[in-house]
DNA sequence: TCAATCTTGACTTATTTGCTCAGGATAGTC
DNA sequence: GACTATCCTGAGCAAATAAGTCAAGATTGA
């Protein structure tokens, strides 16, 4: 696993967020409809409010929502903005320049696999997300009934 | 960077040792040509003879050899060999049942990220990079010329 | 016999991760 | 204007992991 929890618990927080437009929801409730520390995830929304992703509403009945459309945000950014580069090797990664030269015969490969990871997560936006979410449970209570 | 030093030199090891095919090379000259600590290196391919990459050849000329064709490796399995598993997240892996029980809403993305690395890794071949090793010192022998 | 090489396992050191805790600032509401 | 819900910040910490280092031994060719 190398996804750290703080990008998977970011991405999560930001389905909530994103699910009722409009109006703010409180961390409190994120934290519980999604099982993650109160107090962790606050340090993981303040991050995404320092990127843009979201907007604070202060005060009582305030909370977060989106400072974007959720179609505009894409899962690489998010990613990306938690956790910093998600290249494979130190190769790949961006203002890096290869210590051995080019020689060792392997940066070729790194550099499709970080290609493929771009595309991946590039490609998929906060409102696919959103809708995927909602397939779920939905799956979920039928299963159940 | 999520792909140890550990796994990169493995890889890198092999396409030392799978260039000369027949005769084998001591792990000292492999440690001095990708730079490399020797002791290190003497832990990573032992790792990789265990799980049946390659064979030692003990006493005076010795070293490791291919224990199989270059073309029936590939780098999926050198990786996850050297590294365990490579999945983004704990709910990918192969024996893992989610706590959350799928309704955290990400579950599909990681899914389509595990599957984009196992067809990138899986898909490239020890012969594929040693070709390609061999292009890049040959291109950089021209270049400097 | 000697030296080159493989083989093993314990140890170390630094960094990162995943939190927890304490305390404050801000702003609606009664 | 007190009260309370909420955001906001920074320090601290335990456990795990990474990336080696070190020491000592086994095996075999020359």
């Amino acid at each position: 696993m190398w996804i750290s929890t703080r990008a998977q618990y970011g991405l999560r927080a930001l389905i909530e967020i994103g699910r009722q437009p409009g109006q703010p929801i409180s961390l409190k409730e994120v934290a519980t409809r999604q099982g993650i520390s109160l107090h962790y995830l606050e340090q993981i929304v303040g991050g995404l409010r320092r990127a843009g992703f979201v907007q604070s509403v202060r005060g009582a009945r305030g909370g977060y929502q989106l400072a974007r459309p959720a179609a505009g945000i894409n899962a690489y950014e998010v990613v990306t903005t938690l956790e910093g580069s998600i290249a494979p090797v130190q190769c790949v990664e961006d203002d890096h320049t290869c210590a051995s030269q080019n020689v060792c015969g392997t940066q070729e490969l790194w550099f499709r696999v970080n290609a493929a990871l771009r595309e991946v997560l590039g490609g998929t936006t906060l409102a696919d997300l959103i809708v995927e979410a909602q397939e779920q449970q939905h799956a979920r209570l039928i299963q159940l009934a």
